[in-house]
DNA sequence: CAACAACCTGACTTGCAAGTCAGATAGCCC
DNA sequence: GGGCTATCTGACTTGCAAGTCAGGTTGTTG
């Protein structure tokens, strides 16, 4: 079975998650990352061509949870339904994900010079979409008016910090 | 006049905090801080004994201010008034100290590394004393039941990402 | 203006962490 | 069990960024 494989890449995500999260990229040391997975350092080179690359598929097993959080805006449904569902998920994300999660913000608040201009734009188009849903709210005095940049802000801020700490 | 040395650390610390917010501590070079202060590197380590010592200048600058904003709770007062001035501080700095304030943020989100014992004993012990000033108010039945961490927690997130984006 | 200190700087050294490689070992299929 | 591939690994090489230094220049004070 080739799920050495697996298991491997497994051990080895997890361990620089939490380093990643823990430090950042740039102080994290593969070394350390390997030696937290119980493998040799040329193990990680194996299994990831470069440390870079590490750091990607980490960010990359967080963006689709995150855009899955989103769902409930993309559904019919009353914004108080929608809301409750949206921050439901992000609050779950924060607490089954905590590390990459971690990571994630991280990235973000750094100009997310790692994440490729697809997966910017996605995440670009889901944020605007959202706000777009919450201001049709508005119009149509279905909610408070507030403005839904600072409405989503605050839950991001919430939510996230929630997670970070 | 020393000036020359005042002016040049200004210079230096500034490049610094931007650098620092920008990338972070391990990913900023002091080679690119004294570029972008406009000096040679080794001006750096003449005014700064190391990248370390800059760093913890950057954010001994922002501590201050920090505990600053603290004070209205220090004084006697109605919970809307102190809450107000608290959050208007909170936000002032963000304002005011941009980079300094994100690169706190980072530091406090990785576990302040590179804080003193001393300066983390402060900051703790402000916050423990807003908290139970903030429980005795809900006590006295002054303002809502809430919890004070949260309330508290909501506010930092709220400020913190108004200035990290 | 002399002498002393503060400041400046190009050219080094050093250490550390990323990344590589050659060869060993383990799993798998016939 | 023989041959093939996947996996593993200790011991390297390499590059880059931190930090140094010797000797210059500029300011300052009597």
């Amino acid at each position: 079975m080739t799920s050495i494989r697996e298991r491997n890449r497994e051990l080895i995500l997890r361990a620089a998650s939490e380093e990643f999260a823990d430090k950042g990229f740039a102080a994290s040391k593969t070394s350390d990352i390997a030696a937290k997975a119980g493998v040799p350092k040329p193990n990680v080179y194996y299994y990831f061509k470069s440390k870079e690359n590490l750091y990607r598929e980490v960010l990359e097993s967080i963006i689709e949870p995150l855009l899955e959080a989103s769902s409930p805006f993309n559904q019919p449904g009353k914004p108080a339904d929608v809301l409750r569902a949206y921050i439901r998920s992000k609050i779950r994300i924060s607490r089954e994900l905590p590390f990459a999660s971690k990571v994630f913000a991280s990235e973000i608040m750094h100009g997310a010079p790692h994440l490729s201009a697809d997966q910017t734009a996605q995440l670009n188009a889901q944020a605007k979409h959202n706000i777009s849903c919450i201001q049709g709210w508005i119009d149509q005095d279905l909610m408070a008016q507030v403005d839904p940049h600072h409405l989503l802000f605050s839950i991001w801020a919430a939510t996230q910090t929630y997670a970070d700490f």
